[in-house]
DNA sequence: TAAAAATACTCCATAGGTATTTTAT
DNA sequence: ATAAAATACCTATGGAGTATTTTTA
């Protein structure tokens, strides 16, 4: 990106020779020729005085001079922002997270990342995590932390990070408590509590049942996890909810394969991340191998 | 001389799409597309993100962005300045012009010189004066004709063109307007109008007011003078205008010297004005020298 | 399905090279 | 006569257009 009449100008103009500045150019002394004649053809006006063997600058060539100079610093300037653009982290991060996330696993993050990139202005929205997927989709924001769908959408890169294993659990004075040993058919008689039928999380606990042929109502819907553990601990019924929820309800051993959701970010596939993201995605991907290295 | 790549990224970038682009710039579709790949590749950067319909700048585009302009403001200048050179006074002249001068003073000065110079392309826009002097000092506009700051800008020329004596007022049933003997002190102590802090003129009084000790805190801002003018005529304050907006407000007599605003034109030191700015500037140097031989 | 961007292809203008001519000392 | 710029002529490339394909809403 630049501009080879201009520069055969410069070079012109400094060396007061085109044959030089053909030298310098490393092109032909008629390629200079003919790019000087194309500019004065374009400005209407001569560029250099040919006196016999001198060439010095007319009036007009004096006057495009510093605009030349000018021109090509541009270019030089276009060209450098654009490489600065390398590792350096600032402008906005736009960030939908899921209510869950934001309140248990990604405070300490985001704390981590605002020391770190504090040139970084963090807009940070919170929200289901099935409006995330919406307002990814739409471009509304760069990026989202929540829970991940089971199925891979098309137009996006979704990484899980985190993996949430779901415990069944009811309240400690609830009949299933002191059952002897529990099914899924057995549960599925009771009534129980479970996040909209439209999220992620209801969506893979249904086809968990499904499996069995089994069909789940849920009487209580709420997306807040925190509002089912209430609901739970007043033995409103059972409910699957994340390890670190579980608390003081009792937890039921179910004969069934463990139920995990998955917890990761994700982005439009087609959407280059901006520095400022994929330092955030860094991060994430760090926290991802601290929790395998821990686990192991 | 122009740079058709830079051209299309303005475009696009400017109609979030390749379509309305090409069509501004009467090329095809798929012109536009090359345009654009073209550079992309050269800077090794992408520079939108094609999200669907979507078409938006990355980081790399919206770093160009800037730079690209200021190219191709740089070939229009270099072509002006070479125009210029004939004495030919044709072209663009950019003006930025306080709402007050564009109201009171220049409207005349406009007049004749668009009837003097009709080759010449009046880009005018109105805005406050700080506003002004940002605009040029970023290069958008050639010239502003404004009130003066009281300290002299590194990087600008300014020249003062007309003397603005500010008068003190207030409504005729204001209770100040039947004061016996006024100092700053006593107008201090009343409510009062000015425009906003970030303005000259409100640094001004403020200065002069601060030589002794004084704070004045304006309930009521606004940066039109008329404005001032009607929120005054009601009883809201007193205030400090030019001469010509006192009309039949009642002009107090205040103990203090006077205080007056200087209105005048500035420029960037290091553009040299083309041709039209020539002639723009000595239409206002000429008013000023009619103003003094009327007031002498 | 419709609209927008990318791509395939064809064509021509032009930038560049080589060789030659012109011009001024 | 010589050195330097202009020009003639040829070639290859790139930029433009049209038509088509791909993609997504």
């Amino acid at each position: 990106m630049q501009d080879t009449n201009l520069q055969a100008f410069l070079a012109v103009a400094r060396e007061h020779s085109f044959s030089l500045a053909a030298e310098q150019l490393h092109i032909s002394q008629s390629a200079v020729s003919k790019r000087i004649a194309l500019l004065e053809q374009q400005l209407g006006a001569s560029l250099f005085d040919r006196i016999g063997k001198r060439v010095m600058l007319t009036e007009a060539g004096n006057a495009m001079l510093p605009h030349a100079e000018a021109i090509l610093q541009g270019y030089r300037d276009a060209q450098q922002a654009v490489v600065d653009l390398d590792g350096v982290v600032c402008g906005e991060l736009s960030i939908a997270i899921s209510h869950h996330l934001g309140l248990h696993r990604l405070p300490p993050l985001l704390q981590r990342y605002n020391r770190s990139y504090p040139e970084v202005r963090l807009a940070v929205e919170f929200m289901d995590s099935e409006q995330a997927y919406a307002r990814v989709l739409r471009g509304d924001v760069e990026l989202a932390v929540v829970t991940l769908a089971t199925e891979r959408q098309e137009r996006l890169v979704a990484e899980p990070i985190w993996e949430d294993p779901l415990r069944f659990v009811c309240a400690r004075d609830h009949p299933l408590a002191s059952a002897r040993s529990l099914d899924l058919a057995a549960l599925a008689a009771q009534p129980l509590i479970l996040p909209g039928a439209a999220t992620n999380t209801s969506a893979l606990v249904r086809s968990v049942f499904n499996t069995q042929q089994l069909v789940l109502q849920s009487a209580i819907s709420t997306n807040y996890l925190e509002t089912i553990k209430t609901m739970v601990a007043i033995g409103m019924g059972w409910s699957l909810l994340p390890v670190t929820l579980c608390g003081e309800l009792h937890q039921l051993e179910v004969d069934c394969p463990a139920i995990v959701r998955q917890l990761g970010y994700l982005h439009l596939a087609k959407r280059s991340p901006s520095n400022a993201a994929k330092r955030f995605i860094a991060l994430l991907q760090q926290q991802r191998r601290d929790a395998a290295a821990h686990g192991a």
